[in-house]
DNA sequence: GCCGTTTTCGGCCCGACTGTTTTCAGTCG
């Protein structure tokens, strides 16, 4: 599959003909294309081979031949030929912060800097200080921007960011003059990752209230404190921006300052096509203010419904807000259970029956034990007659729970060849099945795709865990053929998981919504290995919404007797 | 380079901030 090598490609095309001083809106196409290419989850090869390359939106003629010649040839002319005259590490000096395309052309045109590490160099010689528009200041802001660049910037997971948004905007909900507070940006999103937390905040009082924010106990560096935005290091680095605004445009702040930046451009473009202006502060005609207190007037002065911050990536949600088919997104509350965790059995650290009353605390009417299989020893994993006294002492417990029912499972792994570590009578036993890989991630995509297809096809397995393996900043998918896996499970009704462990959320978005389009059953699970874990439900809750995901999508939002009818029918 | 409820040509998102200027270019979100 080549979408990512040619959504680069056409990234690397905008990064370039920017810093040549292209034509800006090619340059935008260009960027468009290559997200649009970057989002598939369909094999680009497939779409162009059905010649269905331009139905896709920002795909023209000219993208479409790029992309045709890219996947016959293996090179794309037009790249080779900009990449020729570029080098690699001036566009990279694009990426410093504070320096964008014309700073990077004119340092390489004039000074022959080719490098990141070369601009720094020079600034600190004094070599920079002829070419114009580069004042003392502006060099001096180059050169923390490429410290900041070299140390990495790390984007920091949601499941760190949101609970620190979450302190920081109660502290600020008690501060005099606050009426409103809102985590905004792409933690509002729930995007997997997010590279600094927006607060915004609705009051008259902007100094006042900045001023509470910097003072806040979490905050350890303050970088910026002015009449409506503060900007502060917490604890870790993360950065934390606070914005103040009026309480009449605090609709219009949350809609702009939530993105994403594509939803954004959208949305300016209806209101242009309406004779209108839609701006931070609110939805203007002429100089007329026209909507701006809350989202929602916002969106119906653009003729739309309010849509789902989790879906607002110009993925398609502004059509079918037009439309009126925007998906009604599963929530929290319509969770019933957790079908994927562990217990002290194999590598968790609680009882089943802790494990069981923190999920009736959840007010969740069931869960599975789902332990590790036996060949994975270092985990602890269950054979057939430890799983038999795992059983047992499952009948015991659910005699004495009231409205809430323990189902017997297990995380069976799918070995090298494709086969499970459980004889088919063992898992026919089993209330769940959720089948997964732990040993040969590195295999080819022939194989690797092979094994997990063959676990679909297996009469007793109901889910596939963690279906791609990655690990959020660590670990690479396997190099599995994603498409594959959605026919086949398609075909045998078998669920793929969200896992909401924070670190993986495995079907990412995108995946997910692949699946759910194909009328894959989504089931999201915690995988805990101890009761506060089970928690990161959240965090899968909201990987299914931005991956369009409905109630009806989801398995374990089904109250228990249907969830059994439902197993029952992939056993039989 | 894309695209069509004013258009197959001529448009294409908006405002703030900063530092460099003397009216504005570049960068950012």
């Amino acid at each position: 599959m080549k979408n990512r090598e040619i959504a680069d490609m056409f990234e690397a095309i905008a990064d370039m003909l920017e810093l040549l001083g292209g034509n800006a809106f090619r340059v935008n196409s260009y960027r468009k294309a290559s997200r649009v290419i970057g989002d598939l989850t369909d094999d680009v090869a497939d779409l162009a081979e059905a010649g269905r390359l331009q139905k896709l939106p920002g795909i023209g003629a000219s993208t479409a031949k790029k992309i045709v010649e890219y996947i016959e040839t293996g090179t794309m002319e037009r790249y080779e030929k900009l990449a020729a005259e570029v080098p690699e590490g001036v566009i990279e000096m694009m990426h410093v912060p504070g320096v964008g395309p014309k700073t990077a052309g004119l340092v390489y045109k004039e000074a022959g800097i080719h490098s990141v590490t070369g601009l720094a160099e020079a600034i600190e010689a004094g070599q920079l200080t002829d070419l114009p528009g580069l004042g003392p200041k502006k060099l001096e802001n180059i050169l923390k921007g490429v410290a900041v660049y070299l140390a990495g910037q790390e984007r920091v997971l949601l499941g760190r960011a949101l609970p620190v948004a979450e302190e920081i905007a109660e502290a600020m909900r008690k501060v005099r003059g606050v009426r409103e507070v809102l985590p905004a940006g792409s933690l509002r999103r729930r995007r997997e990752t997010v590279g600094d937390i927006d607060i915004l905040v609705a009051s008259t009082e902007g100094k006042a209230v900045v001023e509470a924010f910097v003072g806040l106990r979490q905050v350890r560096d303050v970088l910026a404190a002015g009449e409506t935005k503060g900007s502060v290091r917490v604890e870790g680095g993360l950065q934390v921006d606070c914005r103040v605004v009026p309480p009449e445009c605090f609709g219009a702040a949350a809609q702009y300052f939530t993105g994403s930046k594509a939803h954004n451009v959208r949305l300016r473009e209806i209101a242009i096509a309406r004779k209108l202006k839609l701006n931070e502060y609110g939805v203007f005609r002429g100089d007329e203010p026209v909507a701006g207190e809350t989202e929602e007037e916002v969106y119906a002065a653009l003729g739309l419904p309010w849509i789902p911050p989790e879906l607002r990536e110009d993925r398609g949600e502004i059509e079918a807000a037009q439309a009126g088919e925007l998906p009604e997104l599963v929530e929290l509350d319509d969770i019933q259970g957790d079908l994927h965790l562990h217990s002290t059995w194999s590598d968790g650290g609680a009882s089943i029956e802790q494990m069981a009353e923190a999920c009736r605390a959840l007010g969740y009417h069931y869960l599975c034990v789902t332990d590790h299989s036996q060949s994975l020893t270092i985990a602890g994993g269950l054979g057939p007659e430890q799983l038999a006294r795992q059983r047992e002492e499952i009948d015991e417990l659910n005699k004495t729970l009231e409205g809430f029912r323990i189902l017997a499972g297990c995380e069976v792994d799918i070995l090298g060849d494709g086969s499970l570590d459980l004889p088919d009578d063992v898992l026919a036993g089993l209330d769940f099945v959720i089948a997964s890989i732990h040993t040969g991630m590195t295999q080819s995509t022939d194989r690797i795709t092979r094994r997990i297809v063959a676990a679909t096809e297996h009469p007793h397995v109901h889910a596939i865990a963690h279906p791609t393996g990655r690990i959020i900043g660590q670990r690479e998918p396997y190099a599995i053929d994603f498409e594959a896996l959605v026919r086949a499970a398609a075909d045998t009704g078998t669920a793929l998981e969200i896992n909401a462990y924070v670190e993986r959320l495995d079907l990412n978005a995108v995946h997910a919504r692949a699946a759910r389009d194909a009328g894959v059953r989504l089931v999201i699970n915690t995988d805990a290995h101890a009761p506060d874990q089970l928690a990161m439900m959240r965090f899968g809750v909201a990987t299914a919404r931005r991956g369009w995901g409905a109630k009806e999508d989801v398995l374990n939002a089904l109250p228990l007797k249907k969830l059994l009818a439902v197993l029952k029918r992939k056993h039989a």
